[in-house]
RNA sequence: GGAGCAGUGGCCGAGUGGUCGAAGGCGCACGCCUGGAAAGUGUGUAUACGGUAACCCCGUAUCGAGGGUUCGAAUCCCUCCUGCUCCGCCA
């Protein structure tokens, strides 16, 4: 959601920015809306006043026993009020068409974004660690995990495709990653764990972007709750419609939960494995910001995201994402690329981004600086940290041995409960 | 699921048809007092949109949301949402 003004003070800058992200011009259509809305406003207002004003010389002249001259007043107002409910009726259309293409827009761009159309043109930045040496064929872990205890058939039969259901040491090394990831923020970074509602209303889908324009990514119950894509539409929506101060700031928040997304337009991608389902946990960062301090927060979780991996001693890199291939939301994308030896490429485990006031706004979650009379939106910034079942594949593809059997990292052994190794059914 | 009660400003809380954008308190801001602070004391303190370039000023709207009655609604009526209490059911 933007400032109106926005766009009215430099609509080509406005529909440059669109047009970075691959879209057409829109600042003509909603400054002509927003013209006609503020000139009927007017007019109602104008009315609104008379009528106002009669009504009080009625209570007045009514007050003094007057009682002639209240009715013609009332006669006054009576013809007045005519007008009126067209006038709203209008008012009210084109408000509402007005509101409806704001929420439609994506978010501005940070300065330093890069151009580009697509993924392909998203920016290196730097990587960490170096690719794991095999002295065999690394096998795709859609390949191995079975033997281990990574289930795809029988999911398939309950649930239906991009279902997996997890068996033994598998569903325990899964678990021991949340649980790791989860220690990892709060103990060392300051976030405060949640366990937040994982289906929302409607209303709570507008505030983080997801709608309108995004519906039919969602799984929706038949009361009309949306179950969460991401742990950021409740993390995020819990500041909503608040006033903080300035003092409370920052704000972050971690929780570890399923997410779920209907995957609808990528039919035939990566149907696979463990890498695009309808349903994964994944361990979510979100930080209420200043403005100022926002760059450096940006920075701050995209920091321990890294760390997460580096523990984890999974080798990764790290992209700027361009224009074209940044979330509808985001104004700035880092994201983390884990490498998969078995399919030898880097897939994105966690994507860390500046909101800023986009969802504030939506949301209106706002906070007074110190010493100030009006209320600022702040920066909403969130990151993964990380998605759990593609740590999970990263893991099995990184950590396999020739015979199979995948070792399970050091720092997960204190919550393996012995487990060292998952090994292959005979 | 049934019954009852309630939803007012950053927070608490008064207010059942006109002079209410709303008493009072807390908090906050500024001043006085003080060596400095606390206490005390004085003043100020909702938001959005529009008129405007403007945080002065003017208008409109907003007392959970949406409708309705009325010349006029925080106040009356209807629907919905949320919370609390009791009952039922239940992990």
């Amino acid at each position: 959601m933007h400032d109106i003004r926005l766009i009215r003070d430099d609509p080509e800058g406005f529909d440059a920015v669109m047009a970075r992200r691959g879209l057409a011009p829109v600042a003509d259509d909603i400054l002509a809306l927003d013209e006609k809305r503020r000139e009927l406003t007017t007019k109602l207002q104008e009315a609104q006043s008379r009528r106002n004003d009669a009504s009080k010389a009625i209570g007045q002249a009514m007050g003094q026993g007057d009682a002639e001259k209240a009715e013609a007043l009332k006669a006054e107002v009576a013809e007045l009020k005519k007008t009126m409910p067209a006038l709203e009726e209008q008012d009210r259309e084109i408000a509402k068409q007005l509101e409806a293409a704001m929420l439609a827009l994506p978010n501005v761009l940070h300065t330093g974004v890069p151009d580009g159309a697509s993924e392909d043109d998203n920016v290196y930045l730097r990587e960490w660690g170096q690719k794991p040496a095999f002295d065999f064929e690394p096998q795709e872990h859609a390949d191995i995990a079975p033997a281990l205890g990574m289930d795809f058939e029988t999911a398939a039969k309950i649930s239906g495709a991009r279902f997996t259901f997890l068996r033994g040491d598998m569903a325990r090394l899964h678990r021991a990653l949340g649980q790791f990831m989860l220690d990892n923020n709060t103990r060392e970074h300051g976030f405060t764990e949640c366990n937040p509602p994982l289906l929302i209303n409607e209303q709570a889908g507008y505030g983080t972007g997801q709608l309108p324009k995004f519906g039919e990514d969602l799984f929706w119950t038949k009361d009309d709750r949306i179950l969460i894509s991401t742990s950021e539409m409740v993390l995020g929506n819990s500041f909503r419609e608040q006033l903080f101060a300035e003092s409370d700031f920052p704000m972050r928040l971690t929780a570890l939960t399923p997410c779920f997304r209907s995957e609808a337009g990528s039919a035939g991608r990566d149907t696979r494995g463990f890498i695009r389902q309808h349903q994964f946990e994944k361990v979510e960062m979100i930080v209420a910001s200043l403005p100022e301090n926002a760059a450096d927060e940006l920075e701050r979780i995209t920091a321990v995201a890294e760390g997460l991996l580096q523990k984890l001693g999974l080798h990764y890199r790290v992209m700027a994402l361009c224009s074209g291939d940044m979330g509808a939301a985001m104004m700035r994308t880092y994201d983390l690329e884990v490498w998969l030896p078995g399919q030898g490429a880097y897939r994105e485990i966690s994507s860390c981004s500046d909101g800023g006031t986009y969802q504030p706004r939506r949301m209106n979650a706002r906070y007074r600086p110190d010493g100030s009379k009006k209320s600022e939106y702040f920066h909403l910034l969130n990151g993964s940290g990380l998605a759990v079942g593609r740590t999970l594949v990263a893991l099995i593809e990184n950590y396999q041995q020739a015979d199979g059997s995948v070792l399970v990292p050091e720092v997960l052994h204190p919550y393996m409960g012995g487990v060292t190794k998952l090994e292959p059914a005979a």
